[in-house]
DNA sequence: TCTTGATCCTCTAGTGGCTAGAGATTCTAG
DNA sequence: CTAGAATCTCTAGCCACTAGAGGATCAAGA
């Protein structure tokens, strides 16, 4: 193995100072360095980095990858957190897919009323601003 | 009305430090102060910070929302413009449906396969691990 | 009228998760 | 041996806030 980073990078999808970022921010273990200083990675690295990689893809905090990295290395551990991880971030995104479908439709109701007049006819603003609002109701 | 800056952030759910931030990067006007220096608000600044705040839950740019804004205020404009404007953030909204829905199918399936007993059992980990995809693809 | 305490002011700095660039060094193919 | 690609460290920048210091102002009660 011994992959320079550009090669780790090239494996993983993960962009070369990105890699050093994390190995700054410790999600990943400084690695073995060459005479000349330059970093070398092996298997472990690419496997490390494809997980991370992905959970980034698909919303996860680092701070909650840091967890699930942990727990992954904890085969005896029950899997409640991990799981309720995955249950919370999934209960985001339902969210965030319920107030885009609003905003879908009436981003194209404005579109049909736009489309006979001026924008003097547009009620963006009321619309999303009128929106049912509930102050005390927030998303992170 | 006259509303200090507080209340309004009460009523809009944005804070305090937020809706200064907006004024410094002139998402919203200055608006009058007070002898002392104070900020006083009117109606349409809960309009505007209502829409502000709805539209950033919703994901977008704050230059997305600038330019929203400005086509709320130009009645003028003709409406091919802001015709041209709202459809490609409907097709934007759609995309980002699209990639939510994905993430949510992914999220649930990785939720229903973790055998909720032991971390070695769980493929919450192992589905972030093992996914294979190429690397040039990415969700934004 | 005076006082008290909540709210407000400006300003600087920190957050997360990168990304970009400078300037120097090292690696590798020919 | 040499050229140029890749690497190194370091600093600074990005977006959209958020936190805190240190001081001024406001509104209500005594």
């Amino acid at each position: 193995m011994n992959l320079p980073i550009g090669e780790l990078a090239r494996r993983t999808g993960v962009k070369v100072p990105t890699i050093r970022f994390y190995e700054q921010i410790g999600l990943i273990a400084a690695p073995p360095r060459t005479e000349g200083n330059q970093r070398r990675y092996g298997k472990a690295e690419i496997d490390r980095l494809n997980f991370i990689r992905h959970a980034r893809e698909l919303g996860f905090e680092v701070d909650h990858i840091r967890e699930l990295l942990v727990m992954s290395q904890e085969p005896q551990a029950s899997c409640h957190q991990a799981d309720s991880i995955a249950k919370s971030h999934l209960r985001e995104v339902d969210r965030r897919i319920e107030r885009l479908q609003a905003l879908r439709g009436e981003l194209s109701r404005m579109i049909d009323e736009c489309g006979h007049g001026r924008i003097c006819d547009c009620r963006i603003i009321e619309v999303l601003a009128d929106h049912r609002q509930c102050a005390s109701e927030h998303v992170a």
